[in-house]
DNA sequence: TTGAAAGCGCTACCAC
DNA sequence: GTGGTAGCGCTTTCAA
């Protein structure tokens, strides 16, 4: 057994007073130390015993205490997402992440998982975070921004395709997703564009705005062109059905989506005897890495957030001086990767 | 504006003794409503006016301050996944987030980027979670797991591919992972088994593993076979370097590591116009949706969780009942999935 | 240069 | 049934 002893079952977890006394001190040098506090001067021999005495005792501060008495706290929570942790909002968070913990604030992501949105919103002010980020897919209302800010949140920001009422947003523009594919299949000189729906639960609010933003686009092309939307699951099965009936649809272009579905959709057209892209062009979203594994290489809709500011620089911005009007920011470019099927 | 006000730099977050004045009665009574706290008896109409009364302000507890209070805190803490959240990892996850909820845990995933693994454990600490949960890419040291316990932490489990001392362990043996693959490709007759090592920063220790799975199993068959390790980035170049190398390795088989590489690989492979599974069986892991949409089919190793007790149930027990010797749990289940590609 | 003490929001013990 | 109040661990003002 070492010397630091697993506390078995009769000791507590070491308190400031603890490392006080074995330091030989009182409670309060033991903060000043131990927080670098520059506005009192403790001599060096002080500083190295009480330095030892927390060393010794395993002495962690206790972050609810210190919060409670500070009156508030540097964290920032961000509401677990969902459904599918895509690559863009994976880089989002990396960065999201560090970025803030530079500026020193803790990041939590709160698992919410079968809550309603009310619920949620509430559950997340009892912690008291000073900034929440909502993610797209995960529910706000007015209500919930009205709780956070209410339970003391400086900044509460919403990533998702829409706006909320009261907080600050990220609107992540997913019409410029399906503006940007349909574009480039009109460049291409197709006119009968399918566009990809996914069943799946919880990929509606962004299926929708790209679908949106795709029949804008014919409009506003004043093209003779038309959109359809394709319902489809991501199963085979599903897609060997959309294959079947492909030739009764007059369809010469599909934007399906993302890469995975349209990886699903491609194979299920060639397998029906469907050639891609001769007879029908396909194009996807996200640029993964499978997209240029596929033959024909698949063509894709990459994405990527433009701001000014970092997200954490905003954040940090918005916690400093809060209070201001909400804003809205639509960070998203979407480029097209023009490869083989399309 | 509405009546709910945004609390103009003035106000500030109501608390229980905001309720209490509100409701004309006392903190005391204030916290016994609120908790339905069984062992006293508040008359209907006085519960009701204290409902009220917090409804009224937007009154959300201060988690902080209940726990300082309890003297402990019911969250368990999962530090953040780095790099790839599987869909295994992510299926665990959101197993595990549901099943604590309904057992009235909260929740909390930590993001510690950019931090050397001591630091991040007291950073942890400092939260006082009740119970840590830390995934096989994220350190945690024996001397992590001390500060933990002995801030307070009634369970500290890892899920690696190793277990650490003085933690419990939900032991992920990838060994299991490359031995399914390489008995398979035995049993296929195959004797020359290249084994892909990503060379992508943080899957050394799952690569591993695998690895010495792999060359286990051709130990155990006293099969006269060989088994080659085959680094590989996930880029095309890489995968076509290895592909243009191919023939002068005298191999006929591969496992691919995953899914994903598998693909790159596979292609690589079909484009240097070696023939799969004729020439060479390749085989990947995760039993991915792209595996079946490519040609061949790709086989794969499905990979599951089997424990006896749900992770969620496996926790609650550790912290009701503390201060057992660590526990050791090897759920997983490796199951080949057998297509065109072997 | 150091110490004593107040008080953050909450719950639970004990009086009334 | 309800209220007064101590005290969880911490920081910070004020005194010494």
């Amino acid at each position: 057994m070492s010397q630091l002893s697993e506390q078995p079952a009769g000791t507590s977890v070491p308190t400031s007073a603890d490392v006080a006394r074995l330091a030989g001190v009182s409670r309060a040098t033991v903060s000043y130390v131990l927080n670098d506090n520059t506005s009192v001067r403790i001599s060096e021999p002080t500083r190295r015993r009480v330095r030892e005495a927390a060393a010794d005792l395993g002495y962690v501060p206790h972050a609810a205490a210190r919060s409670l008495r500070a009156g508030h706290t540097r964290m920032v929570l961000l509401p677990a997402a969902r459904s599918p942790a895509g690559p863009l909002y994976q880089r989002f968070l990396t960065g999201l992440e560090t970025g803030l913990r530079r500026l020193d604030y803790t990041v939590v992501q709160y698992g919410s998982a079968g809550m309603d949105a009310d619920e949620a919103a509430r559950a997340w002010a009892e912690l008291r975070p000073v900034a929440v980020v909502s993610p797209g897919n995960i529910a706000l209302t007015p209500y919930g921004t009205g709780v956070l800010t209410r339970s003391g949140a400086k900044a509460v920001i919403t990533l998702g395709p829409q706006p909320v009422e009261g907080a600050h947003a990220l609107v992540v523009d997913q019409r410029e997703v399906g503006g940007a594919a349909v574009r480039h299949l009109l460049s291409r000189g197709r006119r009968g564009i399918g566009v990809v729906m996914p069943q799946e639960p919880g990929l509606a609010p962004f299926a929708e705005p790209r679908l949106a933003g795709a029949v804008r686009a014919v409009e506003e092309s004043g093209a003779d062109a038309r959109v359809r939307p394709l319902p489809l699951r991501y199963e085979e099965e599903s897609a060997a059905d959309l294959a079947a009936r492909w030739r009764t649809l007059g369809l010469d272009a599909v934007f399906a989506y993302d890469d995975e579905y349209a990886m699903l959709l491609m194979r299920a057209l060639q397998d029906a005897g469907i050639g891609v892209p001769a007879e029908t062009a396909v194009i996807g979203a996200d640029d993964l890495m499978l997209g240029r594994l596929l033959r024909p290489r698949l063509s894709s809709v990459t994405m990527e957030l433009a701001t000014a500011q970092s997200p954490a620089e905003m954040i940090d911005r918005l916690v400093q001086s809060p209070g201001g009007a909400p804003e809205r920011h639509y960070p998203l470019r979407a480029t097209v990767v023009a490869r083989e099927s399309s």
